[in-house]
DNA sequence: CCCTGATTCGC
DNA sequence: GCGAATCAGG
């Protein structure tokens, strides 16, 4: 199908209205999200009310050129990706402060987590804020408070209730 | 793995 | 002009 005049219209309208260009692609037929946005950029309308952009360009690197259309063929072009390493000067470590977190737990990150601190997770390891608790270690990987946490058995099974089990795992999280 | 838009380039 | 392939992200 090609794009005719009442096909573009509604493109425009769908696309100004913020469906994303699968759905657009959908309700128009026959063609694909990919066709749909390669005509949105040909009509000059490729910006619209967008939520997550970076306002900022963001400096993306040109991609090398496509190594050509050849279908069935073997995709992957063989690249010498070892022999560059080595000149690379070995990036020094990390200084090794190794300070613990005395207060404020949390605030160890992945980077500055230690051998010795307190791997207690704090915050959703999905999320970019996420950071391990940091003081030092007592028992096992945790510090003595989150360790008590850790390996609590069984003993709070007398009067805690759900709620109140819940309530108190929460202080250390 | 699902999805999103962006880009390139053979046709 | 068209859109598949591919990329870079969420």
């Amino acid at each position: 199908m090609g794009w005719t005049d009442e096909r573009v219209e509604t493109l425009k309208k769908l696309w100004q209205d913020g469906l994303s260009a699968s759905q657009i692609a959908k309700q128009l037929g026959g063609v694909t999200r990919n066709a749909v946005i390669g005509k949105v950029h040909r009509l000059g309308l490729s910006g619209r009310a967008a939520p997550s952009k970076p306002a900022r360009p963001v400096f993306k690197a040109p991609r090398p050129a496509r190594p050509a259309a050849q279908p069935a063929a073997p995709r992957r072009i063989a690249e010498p990706a070892v022999a560059q390493a080595a000149a690379a000067p070995a990036p020094t470590p990390v200084p090794s402060p190794v300070r613990y977190v005395e207060e404020a737990p949390g605030s160890a990150t992945v980077l500055t987590l230690g051998a010795h601190m307190c791997k207690w997770p704090i915050g959703d390891p999905s999320s970019d804020g996420f950071t391990f608790c940091g003081r030092r270690q007592s028992e096992g990987p945790y510090c003595a408070e989150h360790a008590r946490v850790a390996y609590q058995p069984a003993q709070a099974k007398k009067r805690s209730s759900a709620s109140e089990l819940a309530r108190s795992l929460r202080r250390y999280i």
